[in-house]
DNA sequence: TTGAAAGCGCTAACAT
DNA sequence: ATGTTAGCGCTTTCAA
């Protein structure tokens, strides 16, 4: 290459490197001759040579779910600054996908991984942290001292979630929940079973329908909901999709929102902005996570901080619309009265 | 490594690679020892001695819009089957982001490049082709006999939907206008011209509203529809989010929909399908559209295809549903009539 | 301040 | 069928 215009490939090296330790005029003539011939250091050869791959693995566990899609877009935010790329390990739901993942992994294509599973990527009996790798861990906490935690507060809001409706007077409740297996999830769901019980009630207070974090469990979790003789009126989805789902099935059976059941969502996805009525929902602070998460990674990976400060739990907002509201019950006229 | 359990580099690289080549014995032998050492390849130096990254490129406007996430889950499907890796793009809408990746392509970390965009990126005054990488454009057709275009017929899919329109008897229009620089969007108006034309009508026959592919944009044009005194009632909406947008705000304002004013979307993402009522709109065949780009791309990549079959041109499906109907208009009294 | 030379870990050509 | 060796393109001692 230029090396031919006029100096040895060390120098040009150094220029383009670390352009104090070069004179001056050799610095120009240098950058002359590159512009000239439109060099570009080959990276891989650099990525041998110097053991940093300037690549950032992150996995998820799909890519069509806006929340994961919003938490990445503060990760690349974060990471482009740094001059980092990301490689996208998309599981699309799929566990046995993860191996692949694994294997980038121990095979040095990236400097540092970012979780959004909840947990650690398998291979048969090998995991990731094998590879030596840092790994911060976002979404959902990971049992182990070595990975830091970036996450919301899940289990917070969600009790505060169940405090909201029964403040506004409901006593019966019902749970729509996410992937079972996920520690999402259970988090939630925690949240959930303690609000119940701070707020004075029982494991008999509410229901539980089971599902997954997608538009057709709010579906199913209705249909269950209709058949029922003496229905919940406040309803705690553990995603905005089921909300969202539920929401439309009720309606069409002629069941009003918010005046015969109120639904709080949890997320905060741009859609619930745009549902008739819009969705109460918390909104997760999702950018800011992932620029977050992405920030304490790039820390791991350039100096090795210690684990102070490794924990970070953001809070999220509620937003307060209309899918919920007093309940409108005989049970509770004196109450309507009251607080109208 | 395990050179030290038996054999030569060389034929711990053969087993590996081209397990034919080798005696069985001398395999086991190899296997073994990389199973007792955990042994995985440097994939860096594999990369600059073979000169294959087994990475590709896919450049995105933006990766939280679904349109754009569900093609990347077809690209990744067909990708991984093939053992590539994707690197991702996301210029979240700004251009200044693409230069990097410009740099990305030229600094050959990538075997191949999957546009999203419906343009060549640039850095300065160089572009991506510089690299002379095999490039192939997704969304949008660029004119470049190098580069193959696997797109949807946007253009026919939209003069199809006036065409529906007309048929149920509107004869003033609405186009929701999609980003103006966009190619997409200039597709789509070309096509709802060309319906508009088709079915008799003229350029004074309809109202444009400009905007961008998001939510807020139908919004504003219902505003402005709603301020008209002789409102359109067949509205086109270049994607579905501005359709929704619109639709919402129209009934806060108590117009029915479709009795008042019809709508249709464009690109069927999953949220169409949980609006009240359902959204007639376009489904787009995003997966496909992704299996399909990175198909060609790897062909190309591998053996370098010919000319033919490049252009692929994927055609749409029109999910009739209800927020389209037929005139209720004083005009069309009789149609209305005789067609129910 | 610059150049010479070694070597990152692998694969492929050549030799055995 | 396997080993020896050169070298992918760069960065980084070490020497000048």
């Amino acid at each position: 290459m230029a090396r031919l215009a006029g100096v040895s490939t060390a120098t040009v090296s150094r220029v383009l490197s670390e352009p104090g330790k070069v004179r001056q005029k050799t610095h120009d003539l240098v950058m002359e001759a590159v512009r000239r011939s439109g060099y570009i250091p080959n990276s891989t050869a650099q990525k041998l040579r110097t053991r940093r791959t300037m690549n950032v693995l992150v996995v998820a566990p799909r890519l069509t779910n806006p929340v994961f899609a919003e938490i990445l877009r503060g990760v690349d935010d974060e990471l482009t600054q740094s001059g980092y790329g990301i490689i996208i390990g998309n599981l699309d739901n799929r566990r046995e996908r993860e191996a692949r993942y694994v294997d980038l992994a121990l095979s040095r294509q990236v400097d540092g991984v970012l979780l959004l599973t909840g947990y650690i990527p398998e291979k048969g009996a090998r995991d990731m942290r094998e590879s030596g790798l840092p790994i911060v861990a976002m979404c959902a906490a990971i049992d182990d001292d070595k990975i830091p935690n970036v996450v919301v507060q899940d289990r917070e809001a969600t009790r505060q979630a169940v405090e909201y409706l029964a403040g506004l007077g409901h006593r019966r409740f019902g749970y729509i929940s996410g992937t079972p297996t996920s520690i999402i999830e259970h988090e939630r769901f925690r949240g959930f079973r303690e609000g119940i019980a701070a707020a004075g009630f029982g494991e008999d207070d509410f229901v539980r329908w089971e599902g997954y974090f997608v538009f057709s469990t709010g579906v199913s979790a209705a249909e269950s909901f209709l058949a029922m003789k003496d229905r919940p009126t406040g309803i705690f989805a553990a995603c905005d999709e089921s909300a969202i789902g539920f929401i439309k099935r009720v309606r069409e059976a002629r069941v009003r929102v918010p005046q015969d059941v109120s639904v709080i969502g949890f997320d905060g996805i741009e859609f619930s902005d745009y549902t008739e009525p819009a969705l109460t929902t918390f909104r997760q602070p999702l950018h800011e996570l992932g620029r977050a998460g992405a920030d304490v990674l790039l820390k791991l990976i350039q100096n090795g901080m210690t684990p102070d400060d490794w924990n970070i739990r953001l809070p999220l907002t509620l937003l307060e619309r209309g899918t919920t509201g007093p309940v409108l019950h005989k049970d509770y006229k004196s109450l309507r009265r009251s607080s109208l």
